[in-house]
DNA sequence: GGACAACACGCATACGAATACGTTTATGCA
DNA sequence: TGCATAAACGTATTCGTATGCGTGTTGTCC
């Protein structure tokens, strides 16, 4: 009869149950064929019955496998926690998901850029690699992402994928990105297309998308001209104040590609300030898809990345590492959402 | 000399460097006073120039404690993973500092409302305890925290405080905030006060904040006029309903508490929709403080609740019933934030 | 000078599961 | 019939740290 010992079971109390020894339970339960069909069902209802659970720390202990990732986030200028950017929040439930799908746990950390994640993290077998999630200038922590390289350390970053990348990275095709929004742009009849976003090599995701929009530009046999590319972090004041100095230079344009819906969003609000009406004089595309990107008048068309593909890719080549199997820089292609901003 | 193990260091070859046992290590770096003040500088110095850091599941193993929580999601209405609400996305935020500043892990899932968290999390030493947070009706998961309790599991849950809770509860003094809100409104001059939210226990938090405005309309000797309380659920279309329906009913009222800023910030749609001044003839307070509280025009008046103070109540409380210590349900005040919207 | 306490540590073992390696039994195949 | 073989387990050991208990050493007090 199930006697209930007070205490939590052990592999040895159901095996004890079952007549059989201890390794042939733990056997039996990671699903080893070298357990007969009828034993293993067998072990596996006493286990549910007693609701046995395996003992996290003794199996990683000795599997050397925690099943774990940590999820580090490194964004620079959030003095105040409350302002996560709400891509990475996406981003997480995405990554949550994933890892929730392969039994893997999630650890995460806020933790400013700190030099020892290889000691905390995977030294101490608390996870099996990392996830690196930030924004801005990488080139800054480039000497970090070295040092993790050295000490042998298990991550994927997400960001922009180039070949002389410092570890994997996964990341959106901006420069195709870029491209699509280009090519519809044009196809609308724009001829003068605007960015406005960082195009240097310290954003090198906005600087991606401005690579995109130039091919577009060079594939329709239009020139790319410099004095229509103003730089802006991702702020809507910055937006604003990127389309503002656009007007105050006086350089003709008929559309604005701009490097996120908030500078998007700011650049609408600089125009319409300014008289200029969207999409009739100007035709607006956006990144990112933001929740809000939907409900400005008029609705703005912009570039979806693909979140759930970024999370499973995320995982997926983070396991590849630490599973020793060959590992690639991915990049996930964009989608183009066409609304009304664009479109005269 | 620092011979260099090619393998990761263990507690045995700091110990050997030291010329002590390895149980001495143990003890020196976690602190034990039977251990010399010579012999511990001696151990931490190998133990920092060797990298060497505890292994976290052997550790965890033996004292039978992870010093690891998990954060546990259990919105009900989100099909899309991307759309956290907000709040607890800072909450989130908060909840990670002051883990981090504990010295504990934590473990994060969105995973919806499953039978066997204790399991999980709990019973198989992953996690010391849970948190739970939650949005809309808890009634609806009294069952699961019966069962939660019933297997001795440690967890502390956001949300309504009352005494009737099942498990450690800590929340916002919604009742406080609503008193202050109404108190507010009386002091501009207000008589007729309307609010848009559920005001039922299956919202108790809602329900709460109509309970502190009902207070502060007693305090000034005004009645509670039941045809001033018109559902609504935490979104914009749910506030501008509400509010259509208020104006539609011809009860006349010169103010709007709002159970959320989402709800207010559609009221407010509705408002202008109908002609109607804010605050000139109808003033208007929130609940949340929200970004986009501060960017609506007229801006909003609203509740800010102190997620500082919650994330480290939440983690204390918690610890404390880890620990055994006696626990008790704690109520955050809320803080109301003045702006235009309220004054006229 | 003897006794007793405090200190600083070592020894042995426990924590709970996973795994290398043996061992038994049944089976196959020549 | 005999022997190689695989299936299905059991035995012993391992992972790396924490802890109960014992022990030698030093100091101190009467």
């Amino acid at each position: 009869m199930g006697r209930k010992p007070s205490s939590k079971p052990t592999s040895f109390d159901i095996a004890y149950l079952a007549g059989v020894s201890q390794p042939t339970v733990s056997r039996a339960l990671r699903g080893s064929r070298s357990v007969s069909l009828a034993t293993r069902e067998r072990i596996e209802a006493i286990a549910r019955e007693l609701n046995y659970s395996v003992d996290k720390n003794a199996s990683s202990l000795r599997s050397q496998r925690s099943n774990t990732i940590a999820l580090l986030f490194f964004e620079e200028q959030t003095p105040d926690e409350s302002k996560i950017n709400p891509f990475f929040l996406a981003m997480l439930g995405s990554i949550t998901r994933s890892c929730a799908n392969r039994g893997l746990d999630l650890l995460i950390s806020f933790q400013k850029m700190e030099d020892d994640w290889h000691v905390r993290y995977q030294d101490s077998h608390r996870a099996d690699g990392l996830i690196l999630l930030g924004y801005g200038d990488y080139t800054l922590y480039e000497e970090r992402l070295t040092e993790l390289v050295g000490h042998g350390t298990h991550f994927v970053r997400w960001g922009s994928v180039r070949d002389d990348n410092i570890g994997a990275t996964v990341g959106s095709d901006n420069v195709g990105a870029g491209r699509l929004a280009g090519e519809h742009l044009i196809a609308q009849g724009r001829r003068r297309i605007a960015f406005l976003g960082q195009a240097d090599d310290h954003y090198p995701e906005f600087a991606d998308r401005y690579r995109g929009l130039a091919e577009a530009l060079a594939g329709a046999g239009l020139p790319v001209d410099p004095a229509l590319q103003v730089d802006a972090i991702s702020y809507e004041d910055a937006g604003q104040r990127a389309a503002e100095q656009l007007l105050a230079s006086g350089a003709p344009f008929d559309a604005i590609f701009a490097a996120s819906d908030l500078i998007a969003i700011g650049a609408m609000r600089a125009l319409v300030a300014a008289g200029r009406s969207v999409p009739g004089e100007v035709a607006i595309v956006g990144f990112d898809d933001q929740p809000a990107a939907s409900m400005t008048n008029p609705p703005l068309t912009t570039l979806s990345q693909d979140l759930k593909g970024a999370g499973e890719l995320l995982v997926d080549t983070l396991l590849a590492q630490i599973e020793d199997r060959p590992v690639s820089n991915r990049t996930i292609p964009a989608r183009l959402i066409v609304r009304k901003s664009s479109c005269a």
